[in-house]
DNA sequence: GCGCCCATGTAAAAGGTTACATGATTAG
DNA sequence: CTAATCATGTAACCTTTTACATGGGCGC
C-alpha cells in the first residue's frame, strides 16, 4: 500500500466518487500538501478494488460520455484506513501525518489525543535540539555576517524552529479542543 | 541537474570534501529536511565532474584505505549554484526553498531581500486563502463534531495556516536582519 | 475549426529507496 | 573473531513525473 492508495481511501471514506472526481478533489482541496497524477490514480484504483478495499458502485454511461466508474469504500477499506491513521508516523514525514489527519474524524477522540500528545513530545524534543544548535552557533560566531556560510546555516535552522513551534502549537490546540468537547 | 547535485554543490561551496564526507554532513546536519543515499551520491559526483562544475582536488591513498577522492567546486559550479539559488521557487516546494537558503550567503543582500519579499507576499496570499476557507467552513458547520469529516478538513487547513504564519514571520525576521546589517 | 472539458487510461523516463559488494583496520 | 568504521561503488526495485492516447460535446 502506497500513499496514493491511502489518499483514495481517505476521499472515499467521505463519499463515493469516480476516479476523475477524486483527482479534481485532490487538485482543488488538498493540493497544498499532496499532488496526484493520472498515472498513479487508475492503477491504484484497480489495485484497491482487487484487494477488496473499494468496490465499483455504479458504472453509468451518461449519453455521449465515457462510462463513469463510481467507487465506494468497503468495510475492509475503512478498517485498513483507520489502522493506517492510528499507526505512528515518523516526525520527518510531515505530509504523511497531514494525510493521516485528514482522516482523523474516523478515530475515537481519546486515541487521537494520545497520538497528538506523542507527536507533540517528539516535536518538542526536535525544537530543543534546534535551539541548542543555534545557540552554539551564535555564541561561537557572533556577529554573523550575511556572506558567511554560518549565516545560512543558522537561517535554515531558524526556519526549522519556526515549523516545530507551529506544529507544537497546533497539537496543543487540537488536544485542548478535543478535551473540551469530549464530555 | 537534480536536487542532489545542487546539494553537493552547496556543500562544496563551503569547503572541499570527499563523497563520504558529504554524506556524513548531509546525515548529520541537514537530514531534517534532506536525505541522500549512496546511489544518488556517486553518479551525481561523476556527472558534476564531467560537466566541469566540480573538480578532483586530491586523490590520496592513505595507507590501507580506499583512495579518498576530495572534490572542490569550480567557478562554473559556483556560478551555477548562485543562479539556482536566486531563481524563483514555487510556494509549494518547501524543501527546495530551504536547500536554496542554505546557500543564501552567496547572494548579495539586496537580491536576497527582494527574493524574500516576493516569497513573503506569495505566502501571505496563501495564508489569506486558507483563512477564508476555514471561516467559510466554521460559519456553515458550527459546531464541528470531531467525528465529522469537516472536523479533519478544518484541522488540516489550520495546520497550513500555522505553517504559512511561521514562514511569513521567518521572512520578515530575515529581511529585518538583512536591512539592519546592510549599512 | 480550434481548443477546452469530461473521463478513462498507458508508456517512457527520471528519480529515489533498499540492499549488496569490496577490502583493510580497529575496537570489543 | 565479530562487528563497526572508512570509502568507494553497483543492481534491482519502486515511485514519481511528464507526456501521450481516445473520443464526443461545447463555447468562441
Amino acid at each position: 500500500m502506497n500513499s496514493t492508495q491511502y489518499v483514495l481511501l481517505s476521499l472515499l471514506a467521505r463519499e463515493p466518487l469516480s476516479g476523475y472526481d477524486m483527482k479534481q478533489q485532490v487538485d482543488g482541496r488538498i493540493s497544498f500538501f499532496y499532488k496526484m497524477n493520472n498515472n498513479q490514480l487508475y492503477p491504484s484504483l484497480s489495485k484497491l478494488e482487487a484487494d477488496g478495499l473499494i468496490r465499483l458502485q455504479s458504472h453509468e454511461k451518461e449519453s455521449y460520455r465515457p462510462t463513469k466508474k463510481v467507487y465506494a469504500i468497503t468495510d475492509e477499506g475503512l478498517a485498513c484506513l483507520k489502522a493506517w491513521v492510528t499507526e505512528p508516523s515518523e516526525p520527518e514525514a510531515w505530509d504523511e501525518f497531514l494525510l493521516k489527519q485528514y482522516s482523523s474524524w474516523l478515530v475515537e477522540p481519546d486515541v487521537l489525543i494520545s497520538i497528538l500528545e506523542t507527536r507533540r513530545r517528539e516535536h518538542e524534543e526536535r525544537l530543543n535540539g534546534y535551539k541548542e544548535k543555534v545557540a552554539a552557533f551564535r555564541e561561537q560566531y557572533e556577529p554573523l555576517s550575511s556572506d558567511h556560510p554560518f549565516f545560512s546555516t543558522v537561517a535554515v535552522i531558524e526556519m526549522g524552529i519556526g515549523f516545530e513551534r507551529s506544529y507544537i502549537e497546533w497539537c496543543s490546540n487540537m488536544i485542548g479542543w478535543l478535551k473540551e468537547n469530549r464530555i
